[in-house]
DNA sequence: GCCTTGCTAGTCAAATTTGACTACATGATC
DNA sequence: GATCATGTAGTCAAATTTGACTAGCAAGGC
């Protein structure tokens, strides 16, 4: 499953009540048209089908005050609180879900409760070795790890990048577990939208190359 | 862009000729079902449009030896020659494509000529720093990396990826300067299908716990 | 003889994603 | 005073992906 519906069940939420151009917005300020699928169609088309689906409600508004086709208000349902906490601790933990839906689940995780984020990521971990120890053991079993060719490499690279992933997030516990950031219950929550009318100081400038992988 | 097109049309070029089922039993041995979106309705559908595309044509076959629908046997024409070595060549230098693309074009390197090979990895390397640097620069100027709150463990993840990408990388280049592997036109190529009726070694036995991001 | 399981080969509807496009208003420029 | 860029808000067709389903045949058991 890709982040798009975390993604606006989340902008959704924090706003309260968003038209799919504000959803838009946010997306874009947090950089997630950088390392998600998150193009306007895509938005649009999740925000129809989440209402559909009874995670949001649709509300009809006149046109807006500045130009444009008449808007659609959306407002998450209890149901769809749900299923935004449910995606948000699958994205912490699944392994096997791409860095987009991830990076989603982070730029989440204060939603959780400190305890809460700090155990999901212990069992992240615990995926991430598990699935290292199996595949490891799998593929080189008797004839060494060359009878693979290159196609050895392939499994070379996952396995790296396991690695790379399971110590950036023994980094991440260590730093909750250290007392950083506000989590929820904790005060204050962190805001994570632009307000009616307040302009993205990150709108452009944003590097080229590419994502990371 | 998906890996699916690559997987395809590598497989079929491998091939010689294939028909549908082939391929997708080719893609199960790789494990590619495993690390990319390559389920039978994906692979067919790439089939089918690819020849519509003139990179693939088709010939209709009378029903199988054994048992089934009448099936397609595809060949690779000219045109998807050099589609299959763009794609191949994409998918190694480009930093902005998910692992399963990557994985694909490690995949299908020895199709390239050794020197060939690495250079494009030079090229990613290159373009990975690049893109690190212009990431870092960009997001940690004036106001300290602590402004940005957890969101900003979202880029700590995509640097310490694309740091374990680069080191990857490395070390592929250096084995394959070292005179690992056999690449195109350096004698007996790779055998990477399975020859008709081959039964696969690999077909169950793989772990559980998902995919590498 | 009949039934179940498994393999071969592929289809199909529904959901999603892509990329380009529309339409209106405001402010700036020439 | 015409036109040109910019911002607001969203639509649409085409391509792709998902997940479940169909249908024929063979082997084995009972």
């Amino acid at each position: 499953m890709s982040a798009i519906r975390l993604l606006v069940l989340g902008a959704v939420r924090q706003h309260g009540r968003a038209h799919g151009y504000q959803v838009r917005n946010d997306l874009e300020y947090w950089g997630a048209h950088e390392w998600s699928n998150a193009k306007p169609g895509s938005i649009y088309h999740a925000l129809k089908q989440m209402a559909k689906q009874g995670l949001l409600v649709a509300h009809e508004t006149a046109p807006s005050t500045a130009g444009g086709p008449p808007r659609t208000e959306y407002e998450i349902t209890e149901q769809g609180t749900q299923e935004f906490l449910s995606l948000l601790r699958a994205a912490l933990v699944s392994y096997d879900q791409g860095m987009d839906v991830l990076s989603a689940g982070i730029g989440f995780v204060v939603d959780l409760e400190r305890a809460e984020a700090v155990a999901l990521l212990h069992e992240r971990v615990a995926a991430i070795e598990a699935w290292r120890a199996s595949v490891t053991g799998y593929y080189t079993p008797t004839e060494g790890p060359e009878s693979l060719g290159h196609i050895g490499e392939i499994m070379n690279l996952w396995v790296h990048s396991a690695d790379a992933g399971a110590e950036w997030t023994r980094g991440l516990i260590a730093r909750i577990e250290a007392g950083a950031y506000t989590f929820a219950g904790e005060g204050e929550p962190f805001v994570g939208v632009l307000a009616e009318g307040q302009e993205n100081p990150y709108a452009t400038g944003v590097p080229d190359p590419g994502d990371p992988v």
